[in-house]
RNA sequence: GGGAUCGUAGCUCAGUCGGUUAGAGCGCCUGACUGUGGCUCAGGAGGUCGUGGGUUCGAGUCCCAUCGAUCCCCCCA
């Protein structure tokens, strides 16, 4: 058959089959935020683009050339590309740093980035976040980081398919020496730096730790220890040991910079080993202290994690977990004759409103169809109606595993059935 | 944005050296059984071989282009 309309690149369709598996997934995820104390946010999918670029950054990859902009009138909108900035505006929009102490949010959000597609990333994906605001203190990462890997073993994951980790950047403070320090040691590596590399050097010379194709080159680059400031270096300190503490594992990462520009301080991803392909990154997070106040807010400490629903479900399917299969219903309704098709309607219609989960034939089929349907619906419980059930008020009900067949009052029929499910 | 591989029925796939009317399994529909499912048997529907062009007496098969899918680089969830 050819198709006219079909899914834009990157873009998928979540089918029955396929949707059993994500709603586990993600009311896993909420009762998981519910129990760590956070509340749900739900932003608009569309925000004015100048949010996303003044946060995430105009030079970072996602604003300068994954975006979907486009401009209606006068503004200039965004289909959001992450889901940190968003909500960050709307806890300023609503004042809710007036309710004192911390707040948790945290949300359930599709995102868009026009990158091409391939295992493990697409153009729509969806992402589990958690937000905390107000807090500085390292109990909060700490906090934040053991949810996250507390989440994997709920679902399943073994700990040791997982990696954490951790790093820290510094903050306005103490960063920009160490930037010089790197693009230093870039200028004098120039030569022996990739092409992306060279041009990076100038503009954001960290994410040259990043980079893959340096990786031997930029083992005896500068690492960010010796810059960081007293509060920067006692934070870090700090979270490594209630990691400890907690007997979370995790391994230091030097390379670990990010590409979005708010970050500060604590930054983190998880990666895994099976599943995944090369986008091997299943979540990724960090501190973001200066963005609350770079949005026009006061100054409060936040952090918060990203994590990707897609990939968790690839890492899921490569432990060969079992899937969670949708719950049958529970009884069919088969009409024989066509003066029983309006009482099997009425019927099925009664057993839903008690509860029962019922379906019946829609396209008038002969008995033997409907026995089939019954069949395969996987109902426990075939509902049959005929001319001689019609005149005596009753139902003959046949249990489709045991084949037993008894027949019920019609106005008993609910609670029989209820009672037995 | 760059690259590699792949497109035959709803799904998974055969299809020889370019040769007559396009094949199987699963699934779907009907019947055997006029009011009773699964199993079995019999029959049936379903294809512009992704699309367009070219080579050839002849193209699912060879060539070119194009669209799509998958995976990789880049980047990231």
């Amino acid at each position: 058959m050819e198709l006219k309309y079909r899914a834009l690149e990157g873009m998928n369709d979540v089918l029955p089959e396929q949707s059993t598996l994500w709603h586990s997934v993600e009311s896993r995820w909420r009762e998981h935020c519910r129990r760590y104390g956070y509340g749900e946010i739900r932003t608009p999918i569309l925000e004015t683009a100048e949010l996303f670029e003044r946060t995430v950054g105009e030079t970072s990859d996602i604003v300068s050339k994954e975006m979907y902009v486009f401009q209606r009138g006068e503004e200039r909108y965004a289909l959001k590309p992450e889901g940190t900035a968003p909500v960050v505006r709307a806890y300023l929009e609503h004042g809710l740093y007036a309710a004192g102490s911390v707040q948790k949010l945290y949300y359930i959000t599709p995102f868009f980035r026009g990158e091409r597609p391939q295992k493990g990333r697409y153009r729509q994906a969806h992402q589990f976040g958690a937000e905390i605001f107000g807090a500085a203190h390292p109990l909060a990462d700490a906090e934040l980081l053991y949810m996250v890997m507390d989440f994997f073993q709920s679902l399943g994951v073994p700990a040791d398919a997982l990696e954490l980790r951790v790093n820290t950047i510094g903050c306005p403070e103490c960063r920009p020496a160490y930037r010089e320090a790197v693009r230093n040691w870039g200028r004098d590596n120039y030569a022996r730096l990739c092409k992306n590399c060279q041009a990076r050097l100038e503009r954001n010379p960290l994410r040259i730790l990043d980079c893959k194709e340096c990786v031997e080159i930029t083992t005896d680059a500068p690492t960010i220890d010796p810059y960081l400031c007293d509060t920067c270096r006692t934070h870090f300190e700090s979270l490594q040991s209630l990691l400890k503490t907690l007997e979370v594992p995790y391994v230091r990462s030097h390379r670990l910079v990010r590409g979005l520009d708010y970050y500060t301080r604590t930054t983190f991803e998880v990666v895994a080993e099976h599943g995944l392909g090369s986008q091997n990154a299943l979540c990724g997070g960090g501190r973001y202290d200066g963005l609350v106040e770079e949005l026009g807010g006061p100054p409060t400490p936040a952090l918060g994690v990203g994590i990707g629903v897609e990939r968790t479900l690839l890492v899921l399917q490569a432990l060969k977990a079992p899937l969670p299969q949708p719950a049958p219903i529970d009884a069919f309704v088969v009409a024989f004759g066509d003066a029983a098709r309006p009482v099997a309607l009425q019927t099925a219609i009664q057993l839903r409103h008690a509860g029962i989960a019922t379906d019946l034939d829609l396209e008038g089929r002969s008995p033997k169809a409907q026995m089939r349907l019954a069949n395969r619906s996987g109902a426990r419980y075939a509902i049959l109606l005929g001319d001689s059930e019609l005149q005596q008020g009753t139902a003959s009900v046949k249990n489709l595993q045991t084949h037993e067949q008894t027949t019920v009052c019609q106005t008993e029929l609910a609670e029989w059935i209820k009672s037995r499910l």
